[in-house]
DNA sequence: TTAGTCGGACAATCAAGTGC
DNA sequence: CACTTGATTGTCCGACTAAC
């Protein structure tokens, strides 16, 4: 090779290239423009420009070790003799490797997507099945042509079940009806004015409904309403449904002159009868799945423990479709499989969120699956019929991108550690990596993946980029705070993991605010104001109450009082329990910061005390005055007092829908919905929350008792120098 | 016979790594 | 900072095919 490169390239002439007709037809170019050949030929000729060279791979040693370690650990799993580079780990049979040390630029390929497990099977085995058993080791008998014992159990018994118990598709959820579900349908107009409702505001947090065929399936069902199929009828009431749940009260009479509630009850009860009608408990169909998913997602402000019961219905189907296993997603064709994977992972982030909720433990977002994440690419590039996989180029954001974003940083949580501690413990010993002594160089490594791979090419002007790019910041952020209780509540933070935390919380509160003030992502507020970032809320309030006069003390009440001006309505005026307790921590926070400052004879003047302490003493004083006894503190100290206050709150999501019977449907067209919802602020597995921090908006009576010790053995993590759980 | 296509060997270029 | 390495880009030979 030539040497002095740069030195000689100033001095060396440029080298003129080919012309492009010739480069394109790769013959030697005389490189006169025009060219002789572009002469004889008659067209223009264009002389070719230099490309950018790209910059390098990398192909670093780490990587290379990895690889290394990965293709051994096949050969020991295998039994093949070798002389191994790398020696077996002790103590473990698991891939010693932390996961995620792979080159950083790699393609978004399925492969790197999965990369980011600690524990990506490198083949995943078939699930067993008795039947498929029994024929490879018996074969077909004589005369078994006609008995069901083939390769398939799937293409042959189950069918054979279902002609069994044709009459069966009542249970828990009522009698099929024999309404005409066509008068049920809004006018064509409508119709594809709620499409585009949909398309703007709910599938792009979703994508499981491939726009260009459904679209096209849409408009040939609008004119034939009579003879449109079950599942597709389905699918066209839960898209109503949906759209009509994006919209607040005020644009929906603007918009359909109809209330919110009663088109949601029309539609939700439209879905319901299409999903019976299509045998949805048994069917394998996914856009019955799907319509059925979505009519779950239209009762998200419903009771979260009755949602999560449904849930578990929409996952034992899907399980039984087999959209969690990545082996049978990719037997289809390239729209199909890519489609099974979003709605596998669209249900499974609303299960983890819903179960959170709830404050339920989350049993299917383990390991135990292998569906891998979806490709971030167009709808337009899945075309039906076509198997050639598409090219990814992460350097172009996709109608995808926000999916993606969330099942690659599921996808890696669902593996840790810390997951695994707080949804199932007994799994954390089969975890193959040990997450807790790399915890922080994965997270890091996962936080540089999002960052550079999608973050760093999204447009913060384009709604879907500024959701997709706050969002994930804050879901990191709750990773690292999760991540830090964590670990063992004995042993005692250092000052500087106890400021870590705090920046990882004040993260989570200024992602959520720039979320939620901004106008930007307006249309999807009724996925974005479900929950209320309640953990960081807590820690702050915690942390400041026991260091006031912190460094990082006045950038933290700024950051409460921003995002609590977008809440207010909701914290300050709740008479749910836990928003007592958040009332009563921030009195306690700020009670603290003025007796440290008086104490170091600094004054507090008027100005200085922060808005959220304002607001919740001017509702502390209003509460007082209508008390019915004076000696009534209930509003502070949390009882068990119920009422309805969401609806009045100022900025409050409109609290509107269905109760627990509407959502099973056992009445006949239920078209005045009650508000009758329990709370739920599990914060068993706070981390878990995928999109808000764990508390929806109050929405009705309480149990007070609920989950309280949860958030108790939460705070008990931090010591701090203090008697553990003292009197945080 | 002529013109077009394209696999692939080879050359040129230059980003990244190495060693002083 | 000079030098080396090797990945990437650019060139075009020559085999092959289609059209006339």
């Amino acid at each position: 090779m030539s040497s002095g490169q740069t030195t000689v390239s100033l001095v060396r002439p440029q080298r003129i290239l080919a012309c492009v007709a010739c480069q394109q037809r790769k013959i030697k170019c005389d490189r006169k423009f025009p060219c002789s050949h572009c002469v004889k030929s008659k067209i223009e000729c264009t002389p070719a420009t230099k490309l950018p060279r790209r910059r390098r791979r990398r192909f670093g040693e780490q990587e290379l070790l990895d690889h290394l370690r990965k293709y051994e650990e096949l050969l020991r799993q295998n039994n093949i003799d070798f002389e191994p580079l790398i020696p077996e780990p002790p103590n473990t049979k698991e891939s010693p490797a932390p996961h995620g040390q792979t080159s950083e630029d790699q393609e978004d390929t399925p492969e790197s997507s999965n990369a980011m497990n600690p524990s990506p099977p490198n083949k995943i085995p078939e699930v067993k099945s008795f039947w498929h058993a029994v024929y490879q080791r018996f074969g077909p008998g004589e005369n078994e042509i006609e008995l069901p014992i083939q390769d398939n159990y799937e293409d042959v018994v189950s069918p054979g079940m279902d002609t069994i118990f044709v009459h069966d598709n009542s249970l828990l959820f009522g009698p099929q009806t024999t309404i005409d579900l066509s008068t049920l349908h809004p006018e064509p107009a409508q119709m594809l004015r709620l499409w585009q409702l949909f398309l703007d505001n709910v599938n792009p947090l979703f994508r499981v409904v491939h726009t260009p065929t459904m679209q096209v399936r849409l408009i040939d069902a609008i004119g034939n309403l009579q003879t449109v199929q079950p599942p597709m009828e389905a699918l066209m009431f839960a898209i109503y449904s949906m759209a009509i749940f994006s919209l607040d009260k005020d644009e929906c009479l603007a918009t359909f002159s109809s209330s919110r509630s009663e088109l949601l009850t029309r539609y939700q009860f439209g879905c319901l009868q299409a999903l019976q009608n299509c045998a949805f408990l048994k069917s394998n169909d996914r856009d019955t799945l799907t319509a059925f998913f979505l009519y779950i997602s239209s009762y998200a402000h419903s009771d979260p423990k009755a949602l999560s019961s449904t849930m578990a219905i929409a996952i034992r189907i899907a399980q039984r479709m087999k959209i969690d296993r990545e082996l049978d997603c990719a037997q289809h064709n390239l729209l199909e499989g890519e489609m099974r994977r979003r709605l596998w992972w669209a249900i499974l982030i609303l299960d983890l969120r819903i179960c959170q909720i709830a404050g339920e433990k989350n049993r299917t977002f383990l390991p135990t699956f292998s569906t891998r994440v979806p490709l971030n690419i167009n709808d337009a590039i899945l075309r039906p019929g076509t198997n050639e996989p598409p090219t990814v180029i992460p350097e172009q954001p996709t109608e995808a991108i926000y999916i993606v974003v969330r099942a690659v940083i599921g996808d890696f949580l669902r593996h840790t550690n810390f997951n695994l501690a707080y949804n199932a413990p007994e799994l954390v010993p089969l975890a193959r990596t040990s997450v807790s002594a790399h915890a922080d160089d994965q997270l890091l490594y996962l936080e540089k993946v999002i960052e550079s791979r999608y973050l760093k090419h999204c447009n913060p002007q384009d709604p879907l980029h500024f959701l997709t790019i706050h969002e994930s910041r804050c879901l990191l952020a709750k990773c690292r705070l999760m991540e830090s209780y964590s670990t063992n509540p004995d042993t005692t933070w250092t000052d500087d993991e106890a400021q870590r935390a705090c920046g990882y919380a004040i993260r989570i509160l200024e992602c959520d605010t720039a979320i939620n003030a901004s106008p930007l992502v307006k249309d999807f507020q009724w996925m974005t104001r479900l929950y209320f970032p309640f953990p960081a809320y807590i820690h702050l309030m915690k942390y400041l109450r026991r260091e006031p006069l912190d460094h990082i003390a006045d950038r933290a009440w700024k950051t409460l009082n921003d995002n609590f001006e977008l809440w207010a309505g909701h914290t300050v005026e709740s008479k749910d329990a836990v928003y007592k307790m958040l009332r009563k921590l921030v009195l306690d926070a700020w009670a603290a910061r003025e007796t440290a400052l008086i104490s170091t004879n600094e004054i507090v003047r008027e100005e200085d005390v922060p808005k959220i302490v304002i607001w919740i003493k001017e509702y502390i004083n209003r509460a007082k005055g209508t008390s019915q006894s004076p000696g009534d503190t209930n509003w502070l100290s949390g009882g068990g007092d119920s009422g309805d206050v969401g609806a009045a709150s100022s900025g409050a999501m409109e609290i509107e829908g269905m109760n627990t019977a509407g959502m099973f449907g056992s009445m006949p067209l239920p078209f005045n919905p009650t508000v009758n919802s329990t709370p739920a602020f599990g914060m068993q597995n706070p981390w878990a929350t995928f999109g808000m921090g764990g508390v929806p908006p109050p929405q009705g009576p309480s149990d007070p008792s609920a989950n309280q010790v949860d958030w108790t053995a939460l705070m008990m993590g931090w010591g701090v120098g203090q008697t553990p759980g003292t009197d945080w």
